[in-house]
DNA sequence: ACCGGGGATGTTTACGCAAACATTGCGGCG
DNA sequence: CGCCGCAATGTTTGCGTAAACATCCCCGGT
C-alpha cells in the first residue's frame, strides 16, 4: 500500500524530495488533451465531449490520479472545514456534542479538524489558537468548559469565524448553550413539587462554566421557593466522585433528594445509596443531568434533565456557517431549552 | 437546517468573493520589505536582523496577518492532518479511541479531521472514500466495525497511507485491533474457573466485527472447555437491549453466568436481573467488556474485560506516520492485549 | 585604497488547480 | 460559397508561499 510520501518534512525541515504526486498535467499528457480539459472532468463541468471524457477518466485510473486538495483550497479560498477546538471527549457531553457538529458539517459539505488542547492551561490554549493559524480550516467551534476563554480569546485570530458552546464568554462572542440553569431549576422544581424540603447538590469540577450554571439555577431556585440551601458537595463529573458524594450524603439525616450535575455522578450516588442501605427513590430522590442513554438502564433508572446536544450542534454549525458565508450573525447566547425526563428515582419524601 | 449547498461557494459553485485576506505581500508592502522577509520572519528562519524583524511583526499585527495553509500545504506537499474515517461517536469505544488518535497525532503535530459516514450502507462509506479525496488529509485511519470494508477498499483512494481499525480487513491493509478474541476467552474462563457450568452470552449488533469477535471467543473457549454451548442473545450495544436480553435471560433456571459483549449492556443486564429478584452476583455473575469508567459504578462493580484504547489510537497512529514517512509498515494485523479487572459482579456459583 | 567574504535582503520560480480568455473547427444559413 | 455562431478544447494567468538563487553593502585584511 502505497508508500508515496517521503520523510515528513513538514513546516520547519527542509521538504524532502518526494515522489511527485500525479498532477492534472500528468494526466493530461497520458490523454492527449490539455490541464484544462482534465480540470473540467475532474469537476463534471460541461461541455466536454463524451469520447474525450472517457480518455481523461481511463487516464485519471490508469494514473490513480487525486486532485490535489491543497491546490483547490488556494484557489478557492476555502477548506470546507471547520476546526473544533476542545479539551476532552471522556464526558458524554463534549461527545455528543461533537457527534451532532459532525454531523450536521457533513450535512452542508464541511468537515470537521479536531483541534485538541492537551493541557487545560492557559498556554495549552495559547498553543491551540497559534496551531489554528496553520490549519486548513474556515471557521472554529470553541468548546471550552473552563475559566480559560478569556485569557486565550486575546489571541483569537482575526478574520476566523468563530462559535463558542458552553461557556459564558461575553457578548463579543456569538455562544451556543443548553439551558443550564434553567435544566437545573427544572430538576429542583421536580424535587420540591414532589415534597421534599430542600435539595442538595452535587455539582461538576471547580473552574467548569456548565458546573457553575447548575449550581446557581439549583441555588436560586431554592432560594426563590425560599428553601434552606444545603451545603454544596463537590465532584469532577466522574461516577467515582458521585460515589464518594454520596456515601457522605447517605449519613445527613435529612438528606432526601439530591439533584447531581451530571448522570455519572448520578450513577455514583445511586451506588453509594445503595450500599448504606437506602433505597431509591423510597428514602432518597435523585435527579442527573444529560440523558445520557445509559441512564434509562440504572438501578432504577434515572430521572434526567434531558439535553438535546444534537440541537446544540446544529446551531453551532449553522451559526458558524453563516458567518462563512457571509451573512450576518449577531453576537450574543443562544439558548437550547432541555426537558426533564421522568423516570422511577424520584417519589415523594419518606413520611 | 440546510441552507444549500449552493450558498457554500466551494469547488462547483463560483466561489464567493470574499474580502481577500491579508497576504505576505501585504505585510511586506506595510513592512517595506520584501515577501521573502516576511516570509522568513513568518516561519522564524534566521539570518534577519532584528530591527526588520520587529517592523514585520508589527505588521503583521496591524494586519491581521494568518499564514494561508493552502499555499504552505501546496508548497510543501503535506497537512499535517490524518483523516478519520467513523461510523458514529455513540459508543464508548468510538469515541475513547478516537480520543486516542487524537492526542497522540497532537504529539507527533498532526491533527484530526473526521470524515463521517452518515449512513452505514455500502453508498455511504463509497461515499466518505470519495469526500476523502478531496479533503486536506495526508492519510487516513478507517475504524470501521461493520462488513462494509471489503466494498468500500476498493475505492481507497491509491496513493493515501490506510490503517485500519477493528475490523478484519485482510492482510493487505495494516490493522491494529484490540485482541477481541483472547479478551472474550479471559471473561469466560474467569468465570468457568468460578466454578460456573458454561457462561451465556450477550453478543453485539448483527455484521459487527467485534461482536462477532467477542463471540468467536467465547463459543471457543466453552467448546476447548468442553462445555455447552448456550443460545446467543443478541443485542445492540446498548443498555436497553442488554436489559431485554437480561429480562430473557433471568427466566433460565440454569443461566448462573452472562458475558455481555460491552459494558453498557452489561449495566442493563444488571438491572433485569435486579428486576426479576436475581442478586448478582449470589444467583448470577455477569462480566463486561470495555471498562468504561462508569463501570466502576455500576451495581455491583462490574467485572470487565480492559480495553486499551489508549495504546489501539497510539499505534494506529504511529503505524499511519511511518507510511507517511515512507518507513517500512508490513501489513497485518497488530493485537493489542486486554487484561480482566475483577470486580463485584462475578462469584462461584449458587450451591 | 582595493578586494574578498559573508550577512542581510530582494527576485524568480514552481507548487496544482481552475477562471478567464483565446483558439479551433464544424454546421447552418443567407 | 462564405461567414456567423457556437461547441469543444487550448493557453494564460494568478492564488500565497518558500526554496533557490541573485544582489547589495559593509567590514576587515592587505
Amino acid at each position: 500500500m502505497s508508500l508515496t510520501r517521503s520523510d515528513a518534512g513538514g513546516p520547519g525541515d527542509p521538504p524532502a524530495r518526494r515522489a511527485r504526486r500525479v498532477s492534472m498535467a500528468d494526466v493530461a499528457r497520458r490523454a492527449g488533451v490539455s490541464a484544462q480539459t482534465v480540470s473540467r472532468v475532474s469537476n463534471g463541468h460541461p461541455g466536454v465531449v463524451d469520447s474525450t471524457r472517457e480518455q481523461v477518466l481511463a487516464a485519471m485510473q490508469e494514473l490513480g490520479y487525486r486532485p490535489n486538495s491543497a491546490a483547490r483550497a488556494l484557489k478557492y479560498g476555502q477548506f470546507r472545514t471547520i476546526g473544533v477546538i476542545l479539551f476532552t471527549l471522556a464526558t458524554v457531553g463534549n461527545s455528543r456534542t461533537l457527534e451532532a457538529i459532525v454531523d450536521h458539517a457533513a450535512e452542508e459539505g464541511y468537515a470537521i479538524t479536531l483541534i485538541p488542547v492537551a493541557v487545560p492551561t492557559r498556554d495549552g490554549v495559547l498553543g491551540a489558537f497559534t496551531r489554528l493559524g496553520e490549519l486548513a480550516v474556515d471557521a472554529v467551534i470553541v468548546s471550552m468548559e473552563v475559566h480559560l476563554l478569556d485569557a486565550a480569546t486575546v489571541n483569537l485570530p482575526v478574520g476566523v469565524p468563530v462559535v463558542v458552546v458552553a461557556s459564558d464568554a461575553d457578548d463579543r462572542y456569538v455562544v451556543v448553550d443548553t439551558d443550564q440553569v434553567d435544566g437545573a431549576r427544572r430538576a429542583v422544581r421536580h424535587l420540591l413539587d414532589l415534597g421534599h424540603r430542600t435539595v442538595w447538590h452535587v455539582t461538576g469540577p471547580e473552574g467548569s462554566f456548565v458546573a457553575e450554571r447548575r449550581a446557581t439555577g439549583w441555588r436560586t431556585t431554592l432560594e426563590q421557593a425560599g428553601r434552606p440551601v444545603p451545603p454544596l458537595a463537590h465532584g469532577d463529573w466522574s461516577a467515582e466522585s458521585g460515589y464518594r458524594a454520596g456515601l457522605a450524603l447517605a449519613d445527613e439525616p435529612d438528606c432526601t433528594a439530591v439533584f447531581a450535575a451530571n448522570d455519572q455522578m448520578a450513577l455514583g450516588l445511586l451506588r453509594a445509596f445503595h450500599e448504606k442501605g437506602k433505597v431509591v427513590p423510597r428514602d432518597v430522590s435523585v435527579v442527573g443531568f444529560d440523558d445520557i442513554p445509559d441512564s434509562a438502564s440504572f438501578i432504577p433508572p434515572l430521572t434526567t434533565v434531558h439535553q438535546d446536544f444534537a440541537e446544540v450542534g446544529r446551531r453551532c454549525v449553522e451559526r458558524v456557517l453563516r458567518q462563512v458565508r457571509n451573512k450576518p450573525v449577531e453576537p450574543g447566547t443562544t439558548l437550547v431549552p432541555t426537558r426533564l425526563v421522568l423516570r422511577e428515582s424520584t417519589a415523594r419524601p419518606p413520611a
